[in-house]
RNA sequence: GUGGUCUUGGUGUAGCGGUUAGCACGCGAGAUUGUGGAUCUCGCAGUACGGGUUCGAUUCCCGUAGGCCACCCCA
């Protein structure tokens, strides 16, 4: 065969004449690239991503997990739409709060309802809740949820405006049992999948003693305000909690001496917390007393959590942890007591937490990187190859009375030639390849082939599905 | 939202003013007609977008978009 000689390409960029063309000054926007048919292409916005069917053994693997833990600890199943009220998050969240001050997708319906993209779920479980009149049931009343979460910050590694998250909420009990439940629950998620994980948490006590701990903390920042940074100047006033997870060198002497939350608690509510950590303590669950988390949203009360994974967890001498990744947090929650009743509820204490599903995919690739573990892909028993017209006809009968036998078949109509079924076959690493030829056909016989030895035995089409049973361990 | 940095086929990369833009993985076809994991051959596919400088730009400059990093914050 003649080498191909390429041609030369003809040209096409846009001839631009010497006298250059009369500069169009105006800066040049981008614009949508074009396929060769000349038509726009279009991409994916901007902080959005596609879950691709390459990734399905990872989403399908949290998906079954997150269903088993739902089933065993008895929550049930809640779908809550996508869109929502903004006054609804407005309320839960916090006005001041990030979440809702910039980064919630919202516009007005046609009907000019305000409505946005819910950034989260508990709120909306918790009106839920309270549409239902589910403070009729039996108490406490356990929900689980999994689905598209968006938030229009700006992206990152780790970090969508479309995020899936999976989350648990009791509501209706107050009780140390039903915290230390949802921090097993998180901890249960990551270990199932095969995630090394540590619990970082703290209670933020009741609004009041939040309030009378506030007032200490930044009657305390504001005598040594000259030692701060810029930053921490402006937290004083706006975000004083914040003060605490300065990362800025000069803010660390200020901060070791900072009064802690912890002191500032009453006894009851010490005493909640202590119980929360005994409950941890009893089921094994690793987790860094820090007294400097606080949650994002308003709504949180006593027992606040955040779960990161353990291998990044990088500690000093004294054993503290140093800085766990600003985007490494697998997830968090804690107790709500106060959002039913704000929502128009009566008053119904409550605890929750959710999960963020692209951050655990992302962190068990680097962990099973970092390991050399091969997740692994779906798995199939037997792969079906056919050879020929009639073989090909029949061929598609016999996989379609497969199906249901608990064989899981591959196989590729598509192609017709054997060497590249084998090749497949060989791809997917499938144990069995059933092989049906014309010969087969006429003696109403299949080739068992297995893939490891190349030993190959003719058997009666009658008795493929036993004998695949029999080998591939699928009898009972 | 602020600052920084990067952007070559589907993926990972080479080239750093003039090349048929190289390589590997991947995908497809085949290496005598019904047999995989090896090898070989051939093929597919790219300089993010828009300007500018230049005889000439993948290479230099500007802008836009996007990715990433830090901050903010959070899953």
């Amino acid at each position: 065969m003649p080498k191909k000689i390429k041609v030369a390409k003809p040209l096409k960029k846009k001839f631009i004449p010497r006298e250059k063309v009369a500069k169009v000054a105006a800066a040049g926007k981008a614009t949508a690239p074009e396929a060769k048919s000349g038509k726009k292409t279009f991409s994916v916005l901007r902080g959005m991503h596609d879950i691709l069917p390459r990734e399905e053994k990872y989403w399908r693997t949290f998906r079954r997990i997150a269903e088993h833990l739902a089933d065993f600890y008895q929550f049930g199943l809640i779908e809550t739409p996508v869109l929502e009220e903004v006054g609804l998050f407005v309320r839960s969240i916090g006005k001041g709060t990030d979440v809702v001050e910039k980064e919630i997708y919202s516009f007005e319906d046609r009907d000019g309802t305000k409505v946005c993209l819910r950034p989260e779920a508990t709120a909306s479980i918790v009106r839920a809740y309270i549409g239902n009149g589910m403070w009729n049931q039996q108490q406490p009343v356990k929900m689980w949820y999994w689905g598209p979460m968006f938030r229009h910050d700006r992206p990152q590694n780790g970090r969508y405006r479309q995020f899936f998250q999976v989350g648990y909420e009791t509501i209706g009990i107050k009780d140390p049992a039903a915290d230390a439940e949802m921090i097993l629950l998180a901890y249960s998620f990551y270990n199932d999948i095969g995630l090394p994980t540590v619990i970082h948490i703290n209670s933020l006590g009741t609004p009041e003693e939040r309030v009378r701990y506030i007032n200490e903390l930044v009657s305390y920042y504001r005598n040594k305000r000259s030692y701060l940074c810029e930053d921490c100047r402006n937290r004083i006033s706006k975000n004083p909690l914040r003060l605490l997870d300065c990362k800025e060198e000069s803010c660390q002497k200020v901060k070791e001496a900072a009064p802690q939350i912890l002191d500032w608690l009453e006894e009851d509510s010490k005493n909640y917390f202590m119980k929360v950590l005994e409950y941890l303590e009893e089921l094994h669950i690793p987790y860094v007393l820090t007294p400097t988390l606080v949650r994002g949203l308003d709504y949180y009360t006593h027992t606040v959590f955040e779960i990161y994974p353990a291998f990044e967890e990088e500690k000093n001498e004294a054993g503290a942890v140093i800085n766990p990744g600003s985007q490494s947090a697998l997830g968090g929650g804690g107790r709500y007591d106060l959002l039913v009743e704000e929502l128009g509820g009566k008053p119904t204490p409550a605890c929750g937490m959710a999960l963020g599903l692209e951050r655990a995919v992302a962190a068990l690739r680097r962990h099973a990187e970092a390991n050399k573990i091969v997740v692994k892909d779906i798995k199939y028993d037997v792969f079906f190859a056919q050879l020929g017209d009639d073989a090909k006809r029949l061929a598609l009968r016999m996989i379609n009375e497969l199906r249901g036998t608990g064989i899981q078949l591959a196989f590729n109509f598509f192609k017709n030639s054997l060497k590249t079924q084998l090749e497949l076959a060989n791809s997917l690493q499938v144990p069995y390849v059933v092989i049906l030829g014309q010969k087969e056909v006429q003696d109403k016989a299949v080739i068992i082939r297995d893939m490891e030895s190349g030993v190959q035995e003719i058997v009666d089409q009658k008795k493929l599905e036993s004998i695949l049973k029999k080998k591939l361990g699928k009898l009972s």
